[in-house]
DNA sequence: CGCATCTCAGCGGGACTGACATAT
DNA sequence: CATATGTCAGTCTCGCTGAGATGC
């Protein structure tokens, strides 16, 4: 029986303790890579969407714009995207994916891949399609 | 479809993203209150368990221990728990609901309610009860 | 002795705010 | 002019680690 009133049974909490341990699993695949999940976003709407402009980048990878400039930071340094000038619009950077950006967003989606499957090994494939559509419509 | 490949249909983003959601419903409606979700996560153990060491505080409202302590300070300091010596046990403090803390809950429970109503609104009644089920066999 | 409890300091990811300079 | 972009500094919640003191 459900009481949504009680505490292990309120929906904010369950979400919160699903959320927390998808972000463990996280922790231990993306750890490995010295990446997080912001990194792993932008690389990932990069590949997606094609060479953005940070704001763009944001919209799609849902960051604020003062996250996206700490994340392009860190992933410029690291080589695996290249920041240009715009030199359409003189206030947009473009961000583009690079080589071994596109080969380190490979390896993550590997590890994700595999953080799925151990976050859901207690469902049903039927299960993991009804999962994901009910929170598509909650979002 | 889903490709969960894809970074919107990705579970652990969806999670993310819904967890997200949650928590900023969830800042309008405690901060109104001044509290927080340890804090009330610390307030409801109690009214559901009674009395408490704060180490077994800290098992069912899956707080680390630290974060009891500064979650219990606070509550004290608001007269919402109380904190004694255990004579039995002086390793051990119990921690006591006060009867503003019980109305306090109250009112953070109403404040839940309408949060959860609103994360909520896109499912049916239905569909509420099969998130809740999926999300506890997840966890 | 080993183990449990409480406390304190600190870290890191994630989401967000306010302010500012600059360009459209 | 208002709006959009990028940058910087800082806040908050949440989950966690390590170390230490005390008591069982």
């Amino acid at each position: 029986m459900q009481d949504l009133r009680r505490l292990a049974d309120r929906p904010t909490w369950l979400l919160g303790r699903a959320y927390a341990r998808s972000r463990t699993l996280l922790n231990e695949g993306f750890g490995q890579e010295g990446l997080s999940g912001y990194h792993f976003r932008v690389l990932a709407a990069l590949d997606e969407h094609g060479s953005l402009s940070q704001a763009d980048l944001g919209r799609h990878a849902k960051l604020d714009r003062s996250d996206v400039v700490a994340t392009v930071n860190d992933l410029v340094e690291a080589r695996l995207v290249r920041r240009d000038a715009d030199a359409a619009d003189r206030r947009r950077n473009i961000i583009a994916i690079t080589a071994s950006g596109a080969s380190a967003l490979e390896r993550l989606g590997q590890r994700l891949d595999e953080v799925q499957d151990r976050l859901l090994e207690a469902l049903s494939p039927r299960e993991r399609v009804t999962l994901v559509r009910l929170l598509r419509k909650l979002t």
